[in-house]
DNA sequence: TCTGGGGTCCTGATGCTT
DNA sequence: TCTGAAGCATCAGGACCC
């Protein structure tokens, strides 16, 4: 490895993602415009086709106006199960690549390529052989790929010449390769941002790497520093594999603004119920409960509290979200009502320990589990706090799910 | 034109503890 | 016992990303 590439970092981003996968699907609708989103207005588009975005439409446009700008365009509402189906061919195609992969979404990932040059080649020859990896693993889909020495600018290098593109940059030139382009590729910097800097008489990259660090962070707080680092093409980040979710929710946009309390009780339910499962599923449980609820005129409100005990149950979660509504002092309508479960904590599992599943009713199982933690861990090491054995020596729950007949 | 759903992180206000 | 400051946790809102 050339000693100026002190990491070899690929970011790689799949081009008009959905919009691919229905296309390769479905060859009516190859070579047509064609937007993935919800068929009613009241939603924005996930991904246009290549062929649609000539004629100025984007994700996250309003569906009604996307279809004002493109009226031939088809609209296919989105199959999650398959694009989750696909995403994880090309994950394997990346871990094929490298054993450090960070997944950003189901559709782009970082790899940590250092050292992988005695394998497969230089950057441009990494870059042209995943691209060829991922196609033939998903039959002709087509990725973008950027290689650097940093998250930041392989990033950027990416999306520098999609579709189809692969863009090297090297750590020598990535300052001067950044400095030209607008404060718009910063990551992190949204449309606010750009406003900010805008006013700030900071148009480019290289306008943002000129100015005073402490000048920037006086206006635009941790953030200002932390894009002047990016700007000098400076981003210690490493490529990190693995991350806990920090929180869990659901919302919904409802066809019509709600506001009896039946109507909002209901979707309250049904969102619980979502969380509930996805918390026991991913084997989290939650110290906190949010309820988020948008006014028709799109103003977001939220309100949360804390839990007495952490809780996988939707009848907790539930049960929390009704007890705040009144805190919320607006009868509404609402157009959005959601839950998240926040402070996410990690259980074991009892079958996970192989602990004794025992027979008889629940009280009798429950006595088993409570004597064999008792052999294993000493009398008093474990004790029952509602539905899960806490202070566990072995991990920070272990949950007692599996006596529960009459859970979902 | 009229604004999704899944998240993360940051900031400022507030209240509690020492 | 009172008071204030410092430190910390929590909460609500906002910006951002894909």
């Amino acid at each position: 490895m050339p000693e100026s590439w002190p990491r070899v970092i690929a970011h790689a981003d799949m081009d008009a993602f959905y919009a691919s996968i229905e296309q390769l699907d479905d060859p009516e609708l190859r070579g047509k415009p064609l937007l993935v989103g919800p068929r009613s207005d009241r939603g924005v588009v996930l991904t246009a086709s290549y062929e649609a975005r000539p004629f100025g439409v984007g994700s996250a446009m309003p569906m009604a106006r996307a279809r004002k700008l493109c009226p031939q365009a088809v609209v296919v509402a989105p199959r999650f199960e398959r694009y989750k189906a696909i995403s994880k061919r090309v994950m394997r195609v990346f871990g094929d690549f490298s054993p450090a992969v960070e997944a950003l979404s189901l559709d782009e990932a970082f790899l940590d390529m250092t050292g992988a040059e005695h394998i497969f080649g230089d950057p441009e020859a990494i870059g042209s052989r995943l691209k060829d990896a991922i196609r033939e693993a998903t039959g002709g889909l087509t990725a973008s790929v950027g290689i650097s020495a940093t998250k930041y600018v392989a990033k950027v290098a990416s999306g520098h010449d999609k579709p189809d593109g692969l863009t090297v940059v090297a750590p020598t030139e990535a300052r001067q390769w950044l400095a030209p382009q607008p404060v718009a590729r910063l990551w992190g910097a949204g449309p606010k941002t750009q406003q900010r800097l805008a006013e700030l008489g900071l148009g480019t990259i290289g306008d943002v790497a000129a100015a005073d660090p402490r000048w920037l962070e006086s206006r635009l707080g941790k953030a200002g520093s932390h894009f002047h680092q990016l700007a000098h093409a400076r981003d210690p980040r490493p490529v990190a594999t693995s991350r806990a979710a920090r929180s869990i929710g659901s919302e919904r946009t409802l066809t019509l603004d709600v506001k009896s309390p039946t109507e909002i009780a209901f979707q309250l339910r049904r969102a619980a119920d979502s969380v509930g499962r996805r918390l026991r599923r991913h084997g989290y449980v939650a110290k906190g409960v949010r309820v988020k609820l948008k006014r028709s005129d799109f103003r977001l409100l939220t309100r949360q509290r804390r839990l007495a005990e952490p809780t996988d149950r939707t009848e907790d979660l539930y049960a929390t979200a009704i007890a705040l509504l009144p805190e919320f002092g607006d009868p509404g309508p609402f157009r959005l009502i959601g839950i998240a479960a926040y402070d996410l904590e990690r259980q074991v599992f009892a079958r996970q320990l192989d602990l004794p599943m025992g027979e008889g009713s629940r009280s009798r199982r429950l006595d088993a589990v409570l004597d064999e933690l008792d052999k294993r861990f000493g009398p008093g090491a474990v004790h029952r706090a509602g539905d899960l054995i806490r202070q566990s020596p072995i991990g920070p729950e272990v949950n007692l799910d599996f006596l529960l007949d009459d859970e979902d």
